[in-house]
RNA sequence: GCGCCCGUAGCUCAACCGGAUAGAGCACCGGCCUUCUAAGCCGACGGUUACAGGUUCGAUUCCUGUCGGGCGCACCA
């Protein structure tokens, strides 16, 4: 496989939800048909006409390349056509000035005027302002987190948990109808290692003396899990310590293979306990971590429609009659005494497990069935936010929906690269089994779930993320997150000292006097303000949260500079209830783009 | 060895699926509080976009190669 993972909805038509730039999109095609109906430009050409801002006001407001992209069909250079298209352009209304620049440039110059009516659309649609309906309520599905339920989350988790919140709360407001959800690994060896380390915690408990496996989970939360198993159960699923380790091959300090160690364990202790009894242990487990997983995701404002259990998976036979439809599309082959799917037929390096030669299903068994029943389930469009360690998997689970006649292309695979910790300097070693880690809860205690939810966010997910631990607990000013808070209580403290001065805020007033508004940081917000729609598309049909932290720190700036630069409750109450206007319609936005990114807006700081 | 991601200012990162003079924050230096919160504002400094080629009107962006960093390459999940 090649090229990108990350794909596009096709569907999707960019900067639908732009009034101003779709005007220019209109004079721009109408331009183009003018040209082609007097055989200026060839009639077979259906260019794709695109409105950029530009990045210096002396540019204009907004630019196009057509030109320079019309220039080889046309067999012409790129301001000859340029000049044609602009006789072609009606000016007028709010497009003031329309200008040819650099190589071919057609940059527009709209009046002050123009972003006017954005202010107004800002405070009468408050909260709904800058969502829209691109998405056309299509079905999408974001997976995301699905950590192992063996230990609490880490640090490093979090860093999906506020990534795919973002996404999935981007594509929300631009019109798809999104399905969070959470795929629980509750079936597999690694569950059956916590179970065996809870039991062996608990028979400790029960005062056995036990030497505790390398490969065991060592973290404190096993106590805690056993303490109340113990609690629950007393003695009742005590057995000697001879009898659980009778016949269990040697761990690893002792010369043996911690690997066959455990699995050893895990083997005598089903035996001892019984499958039903087992199945406590492990639930108690499970259970207790799951639900700590759970609170924790809510406390981080992370919320889900749907727990999907993989045991599930197995119970009701969906792995078994997956394996059978793969083997009935002629693509599994037996080697070793193991089943195989032969995904290198469809671009996988290697061939894949999918039964072990000891009849049980591979965890990739499990997958190819969670994934198809995702299809199935009849989403548009399904996104797993996986950890980057495991790009390698990838391409086997596109290849067995291809095997199985399901399209790859509705799978979208986002990769997040670690998060690598610093402390004092110095890398910081993870590792759940030897529970030396730092929890996601303990970063929120420290730096607030505001900065962690920001902090994760502000790149974009491919970029290794430096993580400065010292820097995020520090509570300095240093967090970008209260740079942009600050603003939005900057703007309710005005609202408050304008009660104290028994003033009032006439909007229809303000609104009627946003005319008046000509001061350059006024012209640079409201242009700034106008952007927020094509940022929320942009940065939701991209799978780029970090573009909204970057749009939420400029439009901060902005009000910043104008806040320093002029006083908004002056006597003039045209110009104070313009300016009031303005100023509230900053804090709706800045209210609107937080709340998306799961940061809160606090009134005062 | 093979595959994926990354390499941009001293540090951490942007750059709108190829656009105009590559931008922010932090750090450092210099200014601004008797006036709506100084968690703020203004200014200065800082670049051969790792390197070498290629594609074209135009490359940080796409292609090839080299170097460097991270992560994978299980009958674990």
């Amino acid at each position: 496989m090649s090229g990108t993972i990350r794909g596009r909805d096709p569907h999707l038509t960019r900067h639908a939800n732009n009034h101003l730039k779709a005007h220019l999109v209109q004079l721009l095609t109408d331009a183009v048909a003018t040209l082609q109906a007097d055989d200026t430009l060839p009639a077979d050409i259906t260019p794709t006409v695109m409105i950029e801002r530009t990045r210096d006001r002396a540019h204009g407001d907004f630019a196009t390349n057509l030109a320079m992209l019309l220039a080889k069909p046309a067999r012409c250079k790129p301001r000859d056509i340029a000049e044609k298209l602009v006789a072609a352009i009606k000016t007028g209304g709010q497009l003031q000035k329309v200008e040819i620049a650099g190589p071919g440039f057609i940059n527009f110059f709209l009046g002050p005027e123009a972003w006017h009516a954005g202010i107004d659309e800002i405070l009468e649609q408050g909260e709904r302002f800058g969502r829209s309906d691109i998405g056309k309520g299509s079905r999408i599905q974001v997976e995301f987190v699905s950590a192992n339920p063996t230990g609490p989350l880490h640090v490093g988790h979090g860093r999906g948990a506020a990534y795919g919140a973002a996404v999935a709360d981007l594509l929300a407001a631009i019109g798809y109808e999104v399905h969070r959800e959470y795929y629980v690994n509750d079936a597999g060896r690694q569950m059956d290692i916590l179970a065996a380390s809870v039991y062996l915690r608990y028979l400790d408990l029960c005062g056995e003396t036990i030497p505790f496996p390398a490969n065991g989970y060592q973290g404190d939360y096993v106590w805690d899990i056993a303490a109340s198993l113990h609690r629950e159960h007393g003695d009742a699923l005590r057995h000697p310590v001879a009898e659980l380790f009778n016949d269990v091959p040697a761990d690893e300090p002792d010369g043996g293979d911690k690997e066959k160690h455990i699995d050893g364990l895990i083997g005598r202790a089903r035996i001892l306990l019984g499958e039903s009894r087992y199945r406590q242990v492990f639930d108690e487990g499970l259970n207790a971590i799951l639900g700590n997983i759970r609170k924790d995701l809510e406390e981080f404002g992370v919320v889900y429609d749907e727990w999907f259990s993989e045991r599930s998976l197995s119970e009701n036979n969906t792995v078994a009659s997956s394996i059978e439809r793969l083997q009935q599309s002629g693509h599994v082959y037996e080697k070793d005494g193991a089943l195989w799917f032969k995904s290198t037929d469809y671009g996988d390096e290697k061939d894949r497990v999918v039964v072990r030669d000891n009849g049980q299903s591979t965890y990739f068994a499990a997958d190819i069935a969670y994934h198809l029943n995702k299809l199935e389930r009849g989403y548009d469009r399904v996104i797993d936010v996986w950890g980057a360690d495991h790009h390698g998997y990838v391409p086997r689970v596109k290849a067995a929906l291809k095997a199985l006649d399901a399209d790859p292309d509705k799978l979208d695979v986002l990769l997040v690269q670690f998060a690598i910790l610093y402390r004092q300097g110095e890398k910081v070693a993870m590792s759940t089994r030897s529970g030396d880690f730092v929890t996601l809860r303990e970063l929120r205690r420290e730096v607030g779930n505001d900065a962690a939810r920001f902090f994760y966010v502000m790149r974009k997910c491919e970029q290794h993320m430096d993580f400065d631990l010292d820097l995020a607990k520090s509570q300095s000013n240093d967090n970008p997150v209260y740079y942009i808070q600050y603003a939005h209580a900057r703007v309710r403290s005005v609202f408050r000292q304008l009660q104290e001065k028994q003033l009032s805020w006439d909007q229809a007033a303000g609104s009627a006097g946003l005319a008046g508004l000509s001061e350059e940081h006024e012209q640079a917000l409201m242009i700034s303000l106008s952007r927020y729609p094509e940022v929320l598309e942009t940065a939701a049909i991209n799978h780029e949260p970090h573009q909204l932290t970057h749009y939420l720190r400029e439009l901060a700036n902005d009000f910043h500079t104008y806040y320093n630069a002029h006083t908004f409750l002056v006597d003039d109450a045209t110009v104070r209830n313009a300016r009031l206007n303005l100023i509230e319609a900053t804090r709706q936005v800045i209210a609107n783009g937080l709340g998306l990114l799961g940061v809160s807006a606090p009134d005062n700081m």
